[in-house]
RNA sequence: GCGGGGAUGGCAGAGCGGUCAAAUGCGAUAGGUUCAGGGCCUAUUUCCUUAGUGGAUACGCAGGUUCGAAUCCUGCUCCCCGCACCA
């Protein structure tokens, strides 16, 4: 038994001293890519292993089909857990970083991914986030990076602000035991909501991405189309976004957010310490409480007045209105809206119907349908929807309102108060106050001689790096020590390896716009929201600068499923249902890793971990490697040609549209009719579809029935239509039962050994069917009737074949399929497989035609049935 | 509450209007093998019936469309997963 591991270390070899997938701009392109991952300690797991697994057979698969394939791969390599090891071991984050990607490298070399390593990036290194800063400083050029203050959320493990995307429902992204704290800040952000819009409307053609991660985007960008009513409270104007302009007669109160900054103005002397009440007990509950929290407020103390009516409005200050969504004021209208109506009844404010449904109005919950206007002055009569144009329109004549769209996206929090990130490339001079570092000074690098020793950010501890001189003024400054979120670095990463050494440029638009964008792109879903909008906001601010010829960063987008431990459950450390790969592909060899991963399901589809699983797919190899290890050419039968050519057919089609699962049983298929001639070219043509999924086992075969390397370089085989023969399938199958019927009829009569067998083939009943169906097909066009004629009476018991045949008269109803077998052919056929029957069972083989005389004996033979005698 | 995805044989998982009692793998059972209760090979693995063809049930539940449904439609139940007071 050869050693697959063996194998495996000296094909990964000769690729590598070959450079055997490096990518080249020529020809068709194939961009393939998965997400890079971040470098953890622990290293590669399964996942990984997965991930990659799926887009290396693309990519294989791609070259041999003769593109030109970009598969590279990196490391997103800045980030929290280096940090926390360096300052648990007193150590640099960098080390650490290396250390974890010297390893990621060996494992996915082990794994026998073909990338294209020259190409690679990783984040941390000085050369890549000279890049991110040259964005930031592009971005702050066109007014995208700004800094203010604002409530931002802190988490305190992290020890850091985060983005409103890395805050699951109020905990911390990467630690799902932490609350978020709001905290008031001077943060940097960048301005994705500029592109809201376009990010949105961007979706819909989005085509070849997951229908999952298209809806969670949109549901994230939420975009609303509504109107902006202007109301006055003492004396200024106050703008206030809704939807349901409609029942604006309706609003008996305004509500502003109990946390919005400018709070304070609303509230009158005598109301102070009911608000200030309050709001402490606000700021001091927890953003969990506050899903499920009950709607409370307090009056402010002013009233506003209705921009239509001039009526007199209470402004209250309430816990469930979102200060930075809007204006951070809602206009409440109790009797349509679920939220206003609870507040009122609790406060005792008025309720006032303004929009009829068709039945009655339920007094105990709101009306927040749409249906007809009441008691809304002139408004009154119209539906709701054109209540909401007129009275948007008549707002904006009178300067009241305007139509406006609101997206729920916010600007992107970008200010990490960590170590390990890219430094913002700003200088605060006291003078000449924020200065942007000119580009010909970047990169700003991070220095070395840093220590956590304390809490605040690690940056402020480096005299050199912060102690700096104005680029303007030359006089005292000092750096911004904030360094940017991880996700600046894998939101333009897919371009820079398309030319990763570019000194002088982020990358020649040239190359870029060569392989870009990427034409498959494989990760997992939880990045819908965060990396996925990340990288669509940066791909089309660097359209915007002219350096890219296209808006979405990749035309496919594959989710591959969580791999899951034996017992079902997702690995995890806790549970101890981890598969390490290492130990694995020890026991197995990679290629049955690789086929194992692949073999279970589809590969969006969770994967299931079984061990007896794995032993099935290394089962395959062996009985392959068995086969061709007394191989020898010969001429190829017509009937294995034609399984052959049938797979080559099919499994195309199947990887093409990632169902690698079906391609392998395809192969498994063919493999199982494999004899022992058959000619080289056919032996390769097997050889070559094994190659993606087990890379280092084909090569190996390829070599042994005397090829030259790569297989992985040989071109994808073709099937020729013409040596796909039907029949031949047919008979096979007849040749089954036939085999199937002796061994039961031996078996009841408790035969062991038959001294003869005599085979009585029966007059074929289908010969007449089909003449009889063609000529039912050519005169009538009726199909309805003609199925009622067929399928009535005798012929109905013949179901089987009448399907088959109306199956294919649907697909051409010009053409009446031929019939399987004539009976001389069929006769014929049977002469054939003799010699195999007698063989099988050790006994002389009698072939006759039932004729008239013998109509008794035939009596239970059917059409490729024929009628069994044992002597 | 809003939205997305599911429910198939002992298990995993294909199939997504006719060629389906339903690929393939795993497991189980039987038989074979110069055979160790291992490996390999072969057969069986819904029920009934049987000198083979056949029949009855069956693809979450209940209906419907169709000559024909695991596949399409409607309603229901259950499971998973996102977002969640966005005005």
């Amino acid at each position: 038994m050869a050693d697959f591991n063996a194998i495996a270390r000296k094909w990964q070899k000769k690729w590598e001293e070959a450079k055997a997938f490096r990518a080249s701009e020529k020809g068709r392109k194939f961009y393939v890519l998965e997400m890079f991952p971040y470098p953890s300690a622990s290293g590669l797991h399964m996942g990984h292993a997965l991930n990659y697994t799926i887009g290396d057979i693309f990519a294989r698969f791609k070259r041999m089909q003769g593109y030109s394939v970009l598969h590279p791969m990196g490391f997103d390599s800045f980030g929290l857990p280096a940090e926390n090891a360096a300052i648990a071991a007193k150590s640099h984050p960098k080390k650490f970083t290396e250390e974890a990607i010297t390893n990621y490298i060996a494992q996915m070399k082990g794994l026998g991914l073909s990338y294209d390593w020259e190409r690679r990036v990783e984040t941390h290194k000085p050369d890549y986030y000279r890049w991110d800063q040259w964005i930031f400083l592009k971005m702050l050029e066109k007014g995208l990076a700004y800094k203010k203050e604002a409530p931002v959320n802190w988490c305190p493990k992290c020890n850091t602000v985060l983005a409103n995307e890395q805050v699951h429902a109020g905990k911390c992204w990467r630690h799902e035991d932490t609350e978020v704290h709001v905290r008031q800040l001077e943060q940097w952000f960048l301005k994705t909501t500029a592109y809201a819009d376009e990010l949105y409307e961007g979706i819909e053609k989005l085509e070849g991405w997951p229908e999952l991660i298209k809806t969670l985007q949109r549901n994230w960008i939420n975009r609303s189309e509504g109107t902006e009513i202007t109301f006055t409270i003492n004396g200024r104007p106050w703008p206030i976004f809704t939807t349901r302009t409609d029942t604006l007669f309706g609003v008996t109160f305004l509500v502003v957010s109990a946390r919005h900054p400018r709070l304070q103005e609303f509230v009158t002397p005598g109301q102070k310490a009911a608000v200030e009440a309050f709001t402490k007990k606000i700021h001091t509950t927890k953003q969990e409480d506050l899903e499920t929290l009950e709607k409370e407020g307090v009056f402010t103390g002013s009233t506003a007045l209705h921009p239509l009516t001039g009526e007199k409005i209470p402004v209250w200050a309430g816990n469930f209105v979102l200060a930075d969504y809007g204006s951070g004021m809602v206009m409440a209208v109790p009797a349509h809206d679920q939220r206003d109506f609870v507040f009122a009844k609790k406060y005792g404010i008025p309720i006032k119907v303004v929009v009829q449904p068709q039945g009655k109005v339920p007094a105990i919950r709101a009306f927040a349908e749409d249906g007809t206007l009441v008691d809304s002055s002139s408004y009154s009569g119209m539906t709701s929807a054109e209540a909401r144009e007129q009275i948007t329109s008549d707002l904006e004549k009178e300067k009241k309102g305007k139509k406006s769209v609101q997206y729920r996206l916010k600007d992107w929090l970008i200010s990490r108060q960590r170590f390990w990130g890219t430094p913002i490339p700003i200088i605060y001079c006291q003078k000449c106050g924020t200065v942007p570092v000119p580009e010909k000074d970047l990169p700003v690098v991070l220095p070395e001689d840093i220590s956590f020793s304390d809490v605040t950010n690690p940056l402020a501890s480096s005299k050199k790096f912060l102690e700096t001189a104005c680029p303007r003024c030359k006089g005292k400054a000092r750096r911004e020590t904030d360094t940017m979120d991880t996700f600046v670095n894998s939101s333009w990463y897919q371009l820079r390896y398309t030319d990763p050494k570019n000194k002088r440029a982020i990358f020649d638009p040239q190359k870029a716009g060569f392989w870009n964008p990427i034409d498959l792109y494989i990760g997992g879903k939880e990045h819908a929201c965060m990396h996925l909008i990340y990288i669509r906001f940066y791909t089309k601010f660097l359209r915007d600068l002219g350096l890219l010829p296209f808006d979405e960063p990749a035309v496919k987008l594959f989710n591959q499923g969580i791999l899951l431990g034996p017992d079902g459950n997702k690995m995890s450390k806790s549970l101890g249902n981890v598969i390490v790969p290492e130990h694995a592909i020890g026991k197995y060899g990679v290629d049955t890793v690789r086929l194992f991963l692949v073999s279970v399901a589809a590969p969006d589809k969770d994967i299931l971990w079984s061990e007896q699983g794995v032993e099935g797919s290394l089962r395959f190899l062996k009985k392959v490697e068995e086969f061709f290890s007394k191989y020898a050419p010969g001429k190829t039968s017509k009937r294995l040609e034609s399984k052959l050519h049938r797979a080559i057919r099919d499994v195309t089609p199947d990887i093409e549209s990632m169902k690698y699962n079906n391609a392998v049983i395809k192969l498994r298929e063919v493999f199982d009719t494999f004899e022992e001639k058959m000619s080289k070219h056919d032996a390769e043509a097997f050889i070559l579809m094994l190659s993606p999924f087990a890379p280092h086992f084909a090569e190996e075969l390829w070599e042994h029935i005397g090829n030259k390397p790569f297989v992985s370089s040989s071109s994808w085989p073709k099937h020729d239509a013409g040596k796909i023969d039907e029949k031949l399938d047919i008979l096979d199958a007849l040749n089954q039962r036939l085999r199937k019927d002796i061994i039961d009829i031996l078996g009841l009569l408790k035969v062991q050994k038959p001294s003869g067998l005599t085979l009585i083939v029966a007059e074929r009943w289908r010969y007449d069917f089909v003449k009889m169906f063609r000529a039912a097909a050519a005169e009538t066009r009726n199909f309805k009737a003609l199925l009622g004629k067929l399928l009535s009476g005798d012929l109905k018991k013949h179901g089987q074949d009448v399907t088959k045949l109306i199956s294919a008269f649907l697909k051409d109803p010009t053409k009446v399929p031929p019939v399987d077998f004539t009976q001389q052919e069929e006769l014929e056929a049977l002469e054939g497989f003799k010699a195999e029957i007698e063989q099988e069972f050790g006994c002389a083989v009698n072939i006759e035609l039932a004729e008239a005389s013998k109509e008794q004996k035939a009596k239970n033979a059917l059409p490729g049935k024929p009628a069994i005698i044992v002597s």
